[in-house]
DNA sequence: GCAAATTAATGATTTATTCAAG
DNA sequence: CTTGAATAAATCATTAATTTGC
């Protein structure tokens, strides 16, 4: 779809000699996790991990480190993405058909007492 | 004032046919709400309705119906509950929030705010 | 086999929400 | 009523897979 030409925008990578990039070169302007980071991350999120904290953050990060470069941006950043395509993927299974209707709301102002009313009249008609 | 009027659940419920509106069996004693029915009501609360009307329910609930059954009580309940999940979702994130004090570091559990520290933490220590 | 062209995945940003503290 | 804190949803942008013509 984004049909572009390659195009150098990276911002900061011009002067510094690029040294010990263990995966991938760094003149790179995204992070791309090594496989072995992949499963490890994976294998976090499957074992209950799904927002980690500043400090797993940081726990995670300096762990992952070992396989090759990564901040810990990388790691909020993947487990939001994680999350997020989780949730599309199981949304767009259940979402079929889209009817469009008249979403005409009114003003809120739900008060207490239309619900205790509510609730009222529901209990007291609606014992099925 | 508030007059809701329960909604008839005598005539089309058991004058017809029970297998042509189920969705579920209709022996369970508790409404299950089909796929499209909570992409309705999700669409429904997140476009402002969070706790309807008596007007309201009574709309929502015939427009749910072509869906399967369902009744006004229901549709009140689902959004009472929808309200409660979540406030429980808030106050799990503030826990959470809670748990790492260093807000100082780098990563948090990563704000706007947070992200561009870290990217001028990052930028700075790039360039050598 | 091999790159150029195209498509699919996915890292990174922006925008719109939520509840509740002030 | 306004604002703080923290996303999750939506979107943008770049990398990897793959398709295609030679």
């Amino acid at each position: 779809m984004c049909t572009y030409a390659v195009v150098p925008v990276t911002s900061n990578e011009q002067g510094r000699n690029s040294s010990d990039c263990s995966y991938s070169h760094n003149r790179s302007s995204r992070w791309t996790p090594t496989p072995e980071q992949i499963v490890h991350l994976e294998e976090l999120y499957r074992s209950g991990i799904k927002t980690p904290t500043a400090q797993q953050i940081r726990q995670v990060t300096a762990r992952l480190r070992n396989y090759g470069r990564v901040e810990g941006k990388n790691i909020f950043y993947w487990f939001q993405n994680r999350r997020a395509r989780e949730r599309q993927k199981t949304r767009r299974e259940l979402v079929s058909m889209h009817q469009s209707d008249s979403k005409q709301q009114q003003q809120q102002t739900l008060t207490n007492n239309t619900i205790s009313c509510l609730r009222e009249k529901e209990s007291a008609g609606g014992i099925i």
